[in-house]
DNA sequence: GGTATTCTTCTTGTATACAAGACCATTGAG
DNA sequence: CTCAATGGTCTTGTATACAAGAAGAATACC
């Protein structure tokens, strides 16, 4: 393989097209509705045609571009609607995960890896004064609190769905988290999150398939109504993740 | 673009290689776990490396395939637990997409076209010497109720994601398609899918989402079971769709 | 002056060339 | 006879060349 201008040399090119451009989409430096010309991907990616072409038809399957009929691609543009939805199929799914995981039973060690992770949020967001970093940590260590759920289920078919729920970056955990210096309640939510996070692994530890599938619905509501709140506060959604894709007011 | 040997010249190359490759995955001329050579892919396809491989991209999205860590990529093979697993994971989508559907509200067109599909199955599964043909019948006006079902949801989002959860060709309504010559009860089970398909619509149009729900995740468990009894009655395997990908027996 | 048309340019879809790595077999040594 | 090393072949990942179509601009005609 032809390796000049190569930072990293250890990624496949094609990975890091993939990566540059769902960057450059999710940091709102592509636009929604706007076309995506391969031979602009190719001069800020470094990397050649074939590779951009593929990470574009990977981002299709994901969602976040579509296929243009006349050729290409462009940058899919979400409605509120849109993302209230997407949240609403993570909930279903998740539900579904934890539910399954109630009902069959877990590991011991999955059991623990969780509970670590829970102890890890719990510490994190003890202290009253809570800063916009740990924020950002927050929102990596929900994503793999959900991915540890997702886990629990012990089917690969289950994971693979719930996190394909999750592809919408509204969907994911981090819609909901806004900057506390718009919101000082924002702590508040992360602490009633974090009690449904540690009520679903009790439940699913306690065998309650039922229960789990209705915190976890619940979950999704709680992050839903979040979502709300920062995008009636204009000030706020440049706050929410992927806020870049979102289309508002007209159309 | 360059068109010699074309049969079909309307279509992508892309779109026949794709068309092609997932018609060779399915009907079990490649076996699962078996790597995929692009090469021997021209030769079978007709047509040049980069669309088989854009093909290949697409299907590995799709969970058909999966890539090897080495390099290229192989059929995917599902246990019997897998294909359970996403008809459950069909049965909480479509769950939530009739959900939807109910507590929004849907067109009087849209119901139209779905009632309009009902009738028609209704007409078919009316004689009670129901041949294979009428079977394959079935399993297309099915196919049609389930995505007109997605629709009345109005959600973009729920669309795409109830379709995805439909990937696996078993979690397919047609998964519990059993020829009636192994099981003379197989029209049965046809008439009482019917009937749910007939409360889900009528729950749909009363507005009574839960309910609607509800119906659903009963119409998947009954889907289970009758790939459950397929798969008991070894004889009727082969008749299932998308049989050639389950791996059975040992591991 | 406005509209239709043609020409140019750009962009994508497809094919192919090339190089790096993987797999396999053969061969050589212990 | 067994095991390891080495060579060759095959396969994939990447780059690039080429042709068909689309968008846009300039021009000619009404």
């Amino acid at each position: 393989m032809t390796r000049e201008h190569d930072a990293d040399r250890s990624v496949s090119q094609t990975v890091k097209a993939l990566l540059s451009l769902r960057d450059l989409i999710l940091s709102g430096a592509l636009r929604p509705g706007e076309r995506i010309s391969e031979l602009s991907m190719v001069e800020r990616t470094g990397v050649s045609r074939t590779p951009v072409r593929m990470a574009l038809v990977r981002l299709e399957e994901e969602g976040l571009i579509e296929a243009i009929p006349s050729g290409g691609f462009a940058v899919k543009a979400f409605t509120e609607a849109d993302i209230f939805d997407a949240i609403e199929v993570r909930g279903a799914m998740e539900g579904l995960v934890a539910r399954a995981a109630a009902e069959r039973g877990v590991s011991r060690s999955a059991l623990a890896a969780i509970r670590d992770c829970l102890a890890e949020i719990d510490e994190l967001i003890e202290p009253h004064d809570l800063t916009l970093d740990h924020f950002s940590d927050y929102v990596r260590l929900n994503a793999r609190f959900h991915a540890l759920l997702h886990e629990l289920s012990g089917s690969p078919v289950m994971i693979r769905q719930a996190e394909r729920a999750g592809a919408l970056p509204f969907a994911s955990p981090s819609g909901f988290v806004i900057a506390q210096s718009s919101l000082p309640q924002a702590r508040t939510i992360l602490v009633v999150a974090q009690d449904q996070h540690r009520c679903v692994v009790e439940a699913i530890e306690s065998r309650e398939g039922e229960r789990a599938d209705a915190i976890m619905r619940e979950h999704a509501r709680l992050a839903r109504r979040n979502l709300q709140l920062a995008l009636e506060n204009q000030s706020t959604l440049d706050l929410v993740a992927g806020s870049s894709l979102i289309r508002r007011g007209r159309r």
